[in-house]
DNA sequence: CTATACTCGGACACAATGAATCCGAGTAAC
DNA sequence: GTTACTCGGATTCATTGTGTCCGAGTATAG
């Protein structure tokens, strides 16, 4: 199992666009990343499709937060851009077989199903607890506080 | 992101083997779930790589647990069906670019990257807290207790 | 002791999802 | 009114997961 690439891009670019309030093109963001514009601009989609960020069209366009950094959370985002479907799935095995358990005896999630899911809640409950505000205030702490103010100098800025 | 399915089935397997002392066939284990036989022998495998499971070969052979069930954990069987490494890669973006943060300033993960593997953490403790064990009792709770038992016997049984 | 039949084990194709790309529609600025 | 710049979806390629097959090895039966 591995989780999509492009959930490490998104949330990067998230925590860049925390630094500027006005719009953001793709093409500037893959270039301060050095990734694929045209790539990142797919994940750029998927976060505008579900309410994350806004896309402000035209000639100075781009994409802008909707809402606050703090009311962002890490499962916002990894939902938008990696799919919201639980990753284990149950294909009700226990209903196949000579040995099938009758449909109307599981009213209840099979007890395999129930403990994956379990874990993933966990897993979830664990990223909701973080927000985009948390993450950009340890980028902040790592880099040094001078970091953030020039690439937002940078962002506004014309220059290639 | 999604599981890999064979996951459902490993764990299933385990389960059923919980009933029996004596080595059962892949193909027998394949027809109670209505499977397919070659490919469930491919995550059986996975699973004698990992040593939770032995295998017998010879005329009467087949897969035996190896350790009591109450000390095989979920996260053991994922970790062997579906890879041991982590969901979540980090690729250093904050390593390129024209921003791009010295190699020296990056003794300590990235912010990023840190948050998302203590999600996954989360994830791989509720898995560590189930056991096989538990998981046999609850099916025992939801289909039972006279299933296992024919289970049991049918497995034993040389019929098809 | 020999032959046999049954088991696992790894090597081999096929399909689905992710990764990466391109060009067209739309909009604000000039 | 023109222009240039932006996003948005449709298309193509690579990687991983899915499914299958046949050969090596061993306990059993004669």
């Amino acid at each position: 199992m591995k989780m999509s690439g492009g959930v490490e891009w998104a949330l990067h670019c998230c925590v860049v666009l925390t630094a500027s309030h006005t719009p953001v093109p793709a093409a500037k963001l893959a270039e301060l990343h050095d990734v694929s514009s045209s790539y990142l601009a797919k994940q750029l989609q998927a976060l505008a499709r579900a309410g994350l960020i806004h896309s402000v069209q035209g000639k100075s366009g781009g994409y802008v937060l909707t809402r606050a950094p703090e009311s962002i959370t890490l499962l916002d985002v990894v939902r938008a851009v990696d799919g919201p479907g639980p990753t284990f799935v149950c294909t009700e095995i226990r209903q196949r077989g000579p040995f099938a358990t009758p449909a109307d005896a599981c009213t209840t999630p099979c007890p395999v199903a129930r403990a994956m899911w379990a874990a993933e809640d966990a897993w979830r409950q664990a990223l909701a607890a973080v927000t985009i505000a948390d993450l950009a205030r340890d980028v902040d702490a790592n880099s040094g506080p001078e970091a953030l103010v020039g690439i937002q100098a940078w962002l506004t800025s014309g220059t290639s």
